[in-house]
DNA sequence: ATGTCGATTTGCT
DNA sequence: GCAAATCGACATA
């Protein structure tokens, strides 16, 4: 039987642990009554109190970002570019505002349905590779953010699945120039030649 | 296969 | 005002 990951899987102190650990596990939402799930093989770490391409960096703390600074297991779901929901993971305790992107999974549960909210036919890896993209398959959307993960809307199971540290790629994040320094971090993760991450840089 | 561009919320200058 | 943790449409080659 699988088991739902706990609180204490997010409110470790390691983002960049945690974001390693993710790879590998599955993320399941139950929206509007369908339960979908993706097997997760790509996340980005972000740390509010040093690294400048978080959006708490430095503690920064505004409406939007608010939610990175309650305790670990919750959900940030922001709007990118205004028109991208992209889903996060809070890791860490209350008022250390570290964050885990989702990047890209391999659809499991529900693909149907995932196609239909896509409005796609045919299953491609487009369908759930970038953070955009694979929110819309599993109908995440910002209104989720503050979500409990672990409830019973938004959240992971761990089917013992290990993904050993040759099987992954570390590189530094994209679309964060303004970052400076921090933009070179390899904080990026994926899964070697894995057909469901994005389009590798 | 590669390039440019538009969509459109949020927060900083 | 403008740029952003992006994606897909459309153009050209």
């Amino acid at each position: 039987m699988p088991e739902k990951l706990p609180r204490s899987f997010y409110q470790r102190e390691d983002v960049v642990q945690i974001a390693r650990d993710l790879l590998g596990k599955q993320l399941v939402t139950e929206i509007g009554g369908v339960r979908t799930s993706a097997k997760i093989v790509e996340t980005e770490a972000y740390k509010g109190s040093t690294d400048r391409a978080c959006h708490a960096f430095n503690y920064r703390k505004t409406k939007r970002t608010a939610v990175m600074f309650e305790p670990g297991g919750v959900a940030y779901v922001y709007l990118c570019y205004g028109i991208h929901h992209l889903f996060n993971i809070i890791t860490n305790i209350e008022g250390e505002p570290d964050a885990v992107l989702i990047r890209a999974a391999e659809p499991l549960e529900g693909i149907e349905e995932m196609l239909a909210r896509r409005e796609m036919t045919e299953l491609k890896a487009r369908l759930t590779a970038g953070p955009g993209s694979l929110s819309k398959a599993l109908g995440i959307r910002k209104e989720q953010t503050g979500v409990d993960l672990t409830d019973d809307q938004i959240w992971l199971e761990d089917y013992g699945e290990t993904i050993s540290s040759e099987l992954i790629i570390a590189s530094p994040r994209v679309g964060i120039d303004y970052a400076g320094e921090d933009a070179k971090l390899p904080w990026r993760f994926r899964v070697k030649e894995n057909k469901w991450v994005s389009p590798a840089k």
